[in-house]
RNA sequence: GGUCUCGUAGCUCAGCUGGAUAGAGCAUCUGCCUUCUAAGCAGAGGGUCUCAGGUUCGAAUCCUGACGGGAUCACCA
């Protein structure tokens, strides 16, 4: 059975061969560039001719001229007609009944299936551990689980995996403010969510802490503070504020008691690991929740814990190779400058990791472990410099997988009065997000009132189908790499270039075939222009996941699926489908949706968004 | 200051491997539900594609520069 492709590159050859016999230069059937017509000029396809016009040293409507002629003599077009440099011509109607064939003998998986495929790792949402996800997180997750999606479907042979920061002296807040302040307290003693239960005390600590820190500055010992150590001209704010970071280390009692349970922890104290491991666990049960709720899951996890003594070999090997240098104190580091980047420190001088070491250490565990061919870390473009610099040591370090790293990196999410800020209680969190969408969506459903007849169950799963798409839509259609603004407003409408949207045309599609029994498959003898614009769509549809694959791109994918419904929308009001003129037009256009829905809902399911029959 | 990145309608965004008159949605205004789900369709208004040069038959798209936003430049993560 020919596959769309087979046929598009029928028609290329077609065109090629006309062409080679007008030309007396050598032309390659991959300069040819043949698209959609524009509706307004009535053609089903359109050659653009300048660069060709250009080669053969001819005027390019005398060109497209020639062109069309022969293609007409040939049968291989039905019609054509020149408009400045472009030859827009229609195609007999063998070309449409190949491709209806096409695309009842081949499911969409087949027709978009790549010859040449991957393994890919890909790393996804990375949280820390004393918070709970918000709605940068749920940006990542989207994006990383669509992109695990599309290259899936693609035929790659795909991971995915999250690096948790389960250690450091953030969950160390945590422990202490509940060891000092918690009396007991559980996340099922209170009710509140087990990862908003230790983010609270996250708060809680830093609120002590600010609370104390601001006695210290009026008493005796910070005013004098100030008076011994501030700059030349510096005000008192920015004096505290500068200094915030080493009142922690050194002098605020709660800093002390911080640090001293990190050290405890590295030193494995029991009582501390217990606790750690405790409160931890609260956190992975309530991320876990809100990954359900998103309908997103993991291969692999890395928890810090275990991974942040790696890497320390590959620092001795990059020391015997010469790549790397020793400071006079014992840190090691790398000099980067010859590729536009700087001096970085890998190895502190007390020969304890960093961020980086052990970075340098997980990748290459995860290559020991896995094998993939492409590793992909999702990751916001704060990070980029990182990124630069830890791919640049392993290309220096000749590991073998350097070449198939890749650093997808999203631009952050702001909100309209600006970006999130944790002090100023200004984020926005991913649970209460997730709730106001499904609520939002349960208003409108109540006010439509199609579901009326569903059990409690079925209306339930399907309100949250409908309010997670428009979430999950609206974060997707946005170009990856840049930085966006959402209004948390604007994610809970329901109408435009929303999922919704897109949901209702499938939802429109269903109900008719609802109405329907017994399909079979029909061959259309006429094929209206309404109907040629939704195959057109159908055509490039493997071109278009393809791309989104090729440039881990999901709003690629976004904004094509949004033209299929569109299109659909325009078609499903004028034209009728249930009370066709006749009964083979009938037929036909019922497969014709069948078929198209299908795409549709293939597109959206790569996108992570699962359509319902009824809305 | 160095490096990277972005600048398209009132707002949020497509389009960017150069092609026809720069497109959507929201918001504003006007029509269309006795006809397959109106979460829909049709229409109106709204643009110096930040600015200035350059390359080209042709530039929102490529190059250079300016201006304006953002990120980053720790022996933090």
């Amino acid at each position: 059975m020919k596959k769309i492709h087979d046929i598009i590159e029928d028609l290329h050859r077609h065109v090629h061969v006309v062409l080679t016999r007008l030309s007396d230069q050598p032309i390659e059937i991959n300069e040819l560039v043949i698209t959609p017509c524009k509706k307004e000029f009535a053609k089903d396809f359109t050659l653009v001719l300048f660069g060709l016009a250009k080669k053969l040293r001819k005027n390019p409507e005398v060109l497209g001229d020639e062109l069309g002629k022969a293609l007409m003599e040939n049968q291989s077009i039905q019609s054509y007609e020149v408009i400045k440099g472009f030859l827009n011509f229609s195609l007999p109607d063998q070309f449409w009944i190949d491709l209806v064939n096409s695309l009842q003998g081949n499911s969409v998986e087949e027709q978009i299936k790549l010859d040449k495929t991957y393994k890919y790792l890909i790393e996804y949402c990375s949280p820390n551990t004393n918070k709970p996800l918000h709605l940068g997180h749920v940006r990542n997750i989207l994006l990383g689980w669509s992109v695990y999606l599309i290259q899936k479907s693609l035929g790659h042979e795909v991971f995915t995996t999250q690096v948790i920061n389960d250690r450091g002296i953030a969950i160390c807040k945590s422990m202490l403010a509940w060891t000092k302040f918690g009396e007991g307290q559980t996340p099922e003693s209170t009710g509140i969510k087990s990862d908003h239960f230790v983010g609270d005390y996250y708060v809680l600590f830093e609120t002590k802490f600010r609370e104390e820190y601001l006695t210290w500055q009026n008493s005796e010992e910070g005013k004098l503070a100030f008076e011994n150590s501030k700059k030349a001209d510096e005000s008192e704010a920015d004096f505290y504020k500068r200094f915030k970071n080493e009142y922690f280390s050194k002098i605020s009692p709660l800093g002390q008691e911080a640090s001293e349970m990190l050290r405890q922890w590295e030193r494995g104290d029991e009582a501390i690991i217990s606790l750690w491991s405790r409160m931890n666990q609260w956190v992975y049960d309530g991320f876990e929740k809100t990954q359900n709720l998103l309908g997103v899951s993991f291969d692999f996890s890395y928890y810090e814990s275990q991974t942040y003594l790696l890497g320390k070999d590959l620092i001795q090997q990059g020391l015997d190779k010469g790549v790397f240098q020793k400071s006079e104190d014992g840190a090691v580091f790398v000099d980067l400058t010859d590729a536009g980047l700087d001096k970085k420190f890998l190895l502190r001088s007390d020969g304890t990791s960093i961020y980086i070491t052990q970075d340098l250490g997980t990748a290459t565990q995860r290559h020991l472990n896995h094998g993939a061919d492409r590793y992909i870390y999702i990751v916001a473009d704060e990070q980029d410099y990182h990124f630069q610099v830890l791919f640049e040591i392993l290309r220096r370090l000749e590991v073998p997988f350097s070449d198939g790293l890749y650093h997808l990196n999203y631009g952050m999410v702001e909100l309209p009065t600006g970006r999130m800020k944790s002090r100023e209680g200004t984020v926005v969190d991913a649970d209460d997000l997730i709730n106001e969408v499904i609520r939002e969506a349960s208003v409108m459903a109540q006010e439509r009132g199609e579901l009326e007849n569903l059990s409690k169950e079925d209306k339930d799963k399907v309100i949250s189908q409908i309010g997670l798409s428009a979430l999950k839509y609206q974060l997707l259609k946005v170009h990856p790499k840049k930085r966006m603004i959402f209004d948390p407003t604007e994610s809970v409408d329901l109408q435009g270039n929303t999922g919704p949207y897109i949901m209702n045309a499938y939802v429109r599609i269903q109900s008719i075939l609802r109405k329907t029994e017994n399909l079979e498959k029909s061959q259309p003898n006429l094929i209206l222009q309404e109907e040629k614009d939704l195959l057109n769509l159908l055509i490039h549809y493997p071109k278009a996941i393809q791309e989104a694959g090729h440039s881990l791109d999901p709003s690629q994918l976004a904004n094509y699926v949004y033209q299929m419904a569109k299109d659909f929308h325009k078609y499903y009001h004028d034209v009728r489908i249930l009370n066709a003129e006749t009964q083979e037009a009938k037929l036909w256009r019922l497969n014709l949706i069948g078929i198209f829905s299908n795409y549709l809902s293939h597109g959206m399911s790569c996108l992570g968004i699962e359509m319902p029959d009824r809305m």
